[in-house]
DNA sequence: ATCTATCCCATAAAATCCCATAATATTATT
DNA sequence: AATAATATTATGGGATTTTATGGGATAGAT
């Protein structure tokens, strides 16, 4: 599967559709299920995303773990009551549900943020902030930090 | 995978775009994403390359956690939400995003700089400065090191 | 009938293709 | 070793395609 990467902000129409980026939209080209999977983030004020493959993968592990540990389970029960799937329109749109909105805080412009093998939606102010505090968090706790 | 090794100093042109050196593209030429992976160095004034293949890695190792709670690290999620996938033209070209440059502080010319298994792009002037500043750091340290 | 979602098409901006040419390095020839 | 011939690499720019976005028309639900 091929890695959602990078931040993108687009804008939101006045019909409430907005682009989901090409790059994302080719993480996606291959899944049978053409459209995303959205629910609320529970630890930040952003929507999380999901391709449906994943969706279903999450499902099979919670099949095998969630009957010992009773976290688990409330926190996939959650997950699958909140999950929204959306099929893409013909140019790569979505409709974002207006409650998702109201918990991202996003009326007219909303970033698109690769975590990897998923990403998240973010009013865009909001985004930068929690960046930046990830940032010096970072530089805080490992000055010396090395990638690569 | 082949290294990156030497440095290369090449010229962005008026629709910013600029010639990846022959040699990286070499070492890049067995990798099934044609391109790179950019983002903003945050130790320095330059900019980090690597391969897709290595982001892939890196999503891999992240994969274990976070899959309920979304909590991912803070500098992996500083990674995926930052990297740019950049693919090469048909004569090897990318174009290096605006704030990218402006980070690097690059206007019309820059330097590819081998890093082994990474590379970083530089502003020339900037990499010259902190390549005297390294070995004069050096010097000092083994007052018995001389080249030439 | 009114709202809402989706299809369909239009358009502007930006990215990319494609070809041409300049610069450099490499090889061959004397 | 010097020079010519050739290949490789870097760069420039017009043409084409992609992408994000806007909006009218159609169909389905309430």
């Amino acid at each position: 599967m091929s890695l959602f990467l990078s931040s993108y902000e687009n804008r939101l129409d006045t019909k409430g559709r907005i682009s989901v980026p090409a790059a994302f939209l080719a993480s996606l080209s291959n899944e049978q299920f053409a459209g995303v999977v959205l629910y609320r983030s529970f630890t930040n004020n952003c929507i999380e995303g999901l391709t449906m493959s994943r969706m279903e993968q999450l499902a099979s592990a919670t099949d095998k773990m969630g009957v010992f540990d009773g976290t688990l389970d409330d926190l996939s029960a959650m997950l699958f009551a909140d999950a929204r799937p959306l099929n893409f329109d013909v140019t790569g749109r979505i409709m974002i549900p207006a409650d998702l909105l109201a918990h991202a805080g996003i009326t007219d412009r909303a970033v698109f943020v690769g975590r990897g093998n998923s990403f998240q939606i973010w009013n865009p102010d909001a985004f930068r902030r929690t960046q930046d505090a990830a940032l010096s968090r970072l530089r805080k706790s490992r000055p010396d930090f090395k990638i690569g």
